[in-house]
RNA sequence: GUGGGUAUGGCGCAGUUGGUUAGCGCGCCAGAUUGUGGUUCUGGAGACCGUGGGUUCGAGUCCCACUAUCCACC
């Protein structure tokens, strides 16, 4: 299912291969939580912006609209009309960032929802069957993220269940998969890997998980609030003690620099809700580092978003409209916004491939660190000239 | 022309019986956001309170004049 086809030093140009068809990773998933990508954008969309993979979530859709709602109208892909693999995040996350009042035993977490309040429990079997229910191409293990500040002793506890939940996860999983009324029968189990930043932990658990021949691998619990020195270090320690013949997933990140730097230290998948997000807020991506199309200074440029971006947003209008879009509060413009970072994101993907699959990732993830940062240098000088009243603001 | 009201940062407004560095919203600027917070959070710049006099130890707050503007009435 997966194979490598290239590799320089430890980054990886490699495709997978599921029943819903073929990612050439590295790979971005654009994040649909909701089994919606925020921003107005829809499944139709998806092939202008160059996705291979979308991402949603387990805990949100078993609140609304209900898992069972979506196995009634024939599982996630049939519901939303998505023709490309999905994957569904465990909602073990969502248990620890939404909720305030959760009680974690062994048997899974006592918790309550962060719509209405009411009492709630998933541990590994309800989450297996939640995502076995949405029947999504990938199913995310169900998972305790410890907080980056939590302590060794604590993480130690953590990683010991987690790894105890992984295995009733993946019993769970089998079983649903060879039940008669189940939609999706090849339905996929990745692990994640957990420890905080304690190399011991890290090292330990991706030992433990390596044995037991899961589809694919994460490493969870990072950019949670440690640096991304922190972040890089747990990712040289850990992923070489991943499978090598297995996909590896880090969940959460990240910035377009994250991402060379993980790919770097041999990640294949990535999620983030940072170009969403972001878009939203009109925090644009671009190959000269990010700007923020909010900014007064932006009410007359003419120009495209980017000079040479072939997205629906850069080849019809102006950063002055869209700009315009976005102060109005338009719909219009969070959704060119958010096709713009996507676009962005994916094509980022396509050439970090391309530049693996022709032996030159390293240079150019060095040329595109130094062009990140041309626009925030071209800024602090421009700034410092209408400061100085060199130019007018 | 007469009577009344209002004049406070770009805009809209608060400013208690006159008392130390004049507040707020919007706007503007800069950050933040990493297994989604759909308009969020945190900071920052900017006004010598229409103009000129006066009363007072002290005036955005009281008095006078002028100017601008709004409303009503001839």
């Amino acid at each position: 299912m997966y194979k490598i086809l290239k590799k320089e030093n430890r980054a990886k140009r490699a495709e997978f291969k599921t029943v819903h068809g073929t990612i050439q990773t590295p790979v971005f998933m654009n994040v649909a939580t909701v089994a919606a990508i925020k921003g107005a954008v829809s499944t139709e969309d998806l092939e202008q912006i160059g996705t291979q993979v979308v991402l949603s979530n387990t805990y949100h859709l078993h609140l609304r609209p209900g898992d069972d709602v979506i196995y009634k109208m024939g599982g996630l892909h049939k519901f939303m009309n998505c023709k490309q693999p999905i994957l569904t995040d465990s909602g073990g996350f969502q248990v620890f960032s939404l909720s305030e009042n959760r009680r974690i035993r062994e048997e899974g977490v006592y918790f309550r929802s962060h719509i209405d309040g009411h009492k709630l429990f998933m541990g590994p079997e309800e989450s297996m069957r939640i995502q076995s229910h949405i029947a999504s191409t990938i199913a995310m293990a169900f998972d305790e993220c410890p907080s980056a500040r939590a302590d060794h002793d604590y993480v130690q506890m953590s990683v010991d269940r987690t790894t105890r939940w992984l295995e009733r996860c993946k019993k769970e999983m089998n079983r649903l998969n060879s039940l008669p009324d189940t939609i999706n029968k090849n339905q996929l189990l990745f692990g994640i890997n957990q420890g905080a930043i304690f190399d011991d932990i890290r090292i330990e658990h991706a030992k433990r998980i390596s044995e037991m021949d899961l589809d694919g691998y994460a490493v969870g619990g990072l950019a949670v609030g440690e640096t991304h020195e922190e972040m890089y270090h747990v990712l040289d320690t850990v992923v070489p003690f991943l499978p090598e013949d297995k996909p590896t997933y880090l969940m959460g990140v990240g910035t377009p620099a994250n991402i060379l730097e993980a790919v770097d230290r041999g990640i294949d998948f990535f999620d983030c809700v940072y170009p969403s997000r972001n878009g939203r807020h009109g925090h644009l991506y671009t190959k000269k580092g990010h700007i923020n199309l909010m900014n007064a200074k932006y009410e007359l440029d003419d120009r495209p978003i980017e000079e040479g971006c072939g997205c629906p947003a850069c080849r019809r209008y102006s950063r002055s409209y869209i700009r315009h879009l976005l102060k109005s509060g338009e719909m219009l413009g969070m959704r060119l916004c958010v096709l713009h970072n996507l676009y962005f994101y994916n094509h980022l993907m396509e050439d970090i491939r391309t530049a693996i699959e022709e032996g030159r990732f390293a240079k150019f993830k060095k040329d595109m660190l130094e062009s990140f940062l041309e626009y925030d240098s071209a800024e602090i000088s421009e700034r410092y000239d209408i400061a100085k009243g060199w130019k007018k603001g």
